[in-house]
DNA sequence: TGGTCTAGCCTGTATATACAACTTGACGGA
DNA sequence: TCCGTCAAGTTGTATATACAGGCTAGACCA
């Protein structure tokens, strides 16, 4: 509880977090300049500039000598994890996304359900079940609910469009993410979706994301075991990148 | 191939990258304070301050207020990739570490190991081949392969004390990472090897590590599907963390 | 000898100022 | 009409300066 207040050039990034987080402020929105900031908030341009710097450093913010501070894409690649998305993955590749939804309803938080996404028993939430599709065969089975205030349209959209993963960051930015990945044998109604053979080991991921200090989403994602697999790529922030990146060649390497 | 000249504080990041990398500053180390980079390189303190600054934000350097600027550790948690040990893993979770060598020897690079580690066909390689134990159970194969040149003593190493992976991060700090996961039914060797269950699926890892920007190890990480799993938490950089972080709750939750 | 206090160094923050380079739009001349 | 120039606004970097607060070693005193 001291009492100290806190530095200006972190209450400058609060301030516009808080702009964006709440929706004032939209991807590819104008920011206010540093002069603006040095006339509105009373501070000198340095201490507007380090503000702007570090959330740019951050993700938030996108910045172009002589134009302007913008907000960022939440989208945009890497900024809480690599892969949120199915179809650009797929897209990335090169190779077509299309997408079955099974099911799309309200229901009531159950046990497991409640406890992760941090609802009382019984709330409401919204149950999607969708199969992802790559050059028309099945490589993950989706099974999400979302908490029903965050993405009160949720069974209004037409999620064989716009994947749900899409759909949710386009809302809000996710701004933490975490997800536990295990091998298992799929029981048989997940077999029999992902069409996959008898004994081929399914990966499962299981992911939950937070928006705004809570969790909003929780997702169980099943894949075939023979034609999927998750790669990531890891740097520490700052560096400029080496002789980086074939992972594709990696993934082929060891069939 | 512009002749522009990098900005002083990159030059003064660079610098001090560079005594770290060669190791001329090992951890704790401390580090030029800012008065002093402004003597010895004829800067303003408040160019050092940003160098030094935002090394600390990238994790090379930690500084106290009235101390100094010490090199951090490299093994520090969440540099690059969040679990790189096993060992610390299994004892973060209050269990016993043991582990079993079951091979330590010099090869020639074959084909896939070679062109995972960018060197010539033919080049000296370290295989290490072992398996660790979580209380007394067998929770991984480790199948790693690594650059000659790069750890010369690996050979006189005991790793049943010391993992590769911590004897690897001392030697220079791991700068890049690289994994692909995938599910898959292990040979009877590995089956054999991790006691796994008939039609049990593995969780394999292949992770590959850089060093001064090139690539110096690659593994292969075998795991029982029913006795591990992966889980990450990600959080974009200057988020001061949420009511994270329980991530053993949703690891139980789906049994 | 033992405890206290202070000088000196360190980081953390904030301001005022300056110059360079880039972008855009407006203005004016051919 | 079209094109070039120029002014204004923007970010990027760098400097000099200032004050606050943390830490430590050594001086000083009881």
């Amino acid at each position: 509880m001291t009492v100290v207040a806190k530095p200006m050039y972190q209450q400058l990034k609060d301030l516009i977090i808080g702009r964006i987080s709440s929706g004032e402020l939209r991807p590819a929105d104008r920011v206010p300049s540093e002069n603006e900031l040095v006339e509105a908030m009373s501070v000198s341009r340095m201490t507007a500039n380090r503000a702007l710097r570090e959330l740019t450093d951050e993700g938030y913010v996108r910045r172009i000598a002589g134009r302007g501070t913008f907000v960022s894409d939440f989208r945009a690649g890497s900024h809480v994890l690599e892969v949120q998305n199915i179809a650009d993955e797929i897209e990335q590749r090169g190779h077509i996304h299309t997408c079955e939804v099974l099911s799309q309803s309200l229901q009531h938080a159950r046990g497991e359900v409640a406890k992760a996404l941090h609802v009382e028993q019984g709330s409401d939430v919204f149950h999607l079940m969708l199969v992802h599709y790559e050059n028309g065969s099945p490589i993950q089975l989706e099974d999400r609910h979302v908490v029903a205030d965050f993405a009160p349209d949720c069974l209004l959209q037409d999620f064989s469009a716009v994947t749900p993963s899409a759909y949710l960051t386009a809302i809000s930015p996710l701004q933490e993410a975490e997800q536990v990945v295990r091998a298992a044998q799929p029981n048989a109604a997940v077999q029999q979706r992902l069409k996959m053979a008898d004994g081929e080991p399914g990966l499962v991921v299981m992911r939950r994301t937070w928006s705004h200090g809570r969790p909003v989403t929780f997702a169980r994602l099943h894949h075939p075991g023979s034609r999927y697999e998750l790669a990531g790529h890891y740097t520490p922030p700052g560096t400029p990148k080496s002789a980086t990146a074939d992972v594709v060649e990696l993934e082929k390497l060891q069939q």
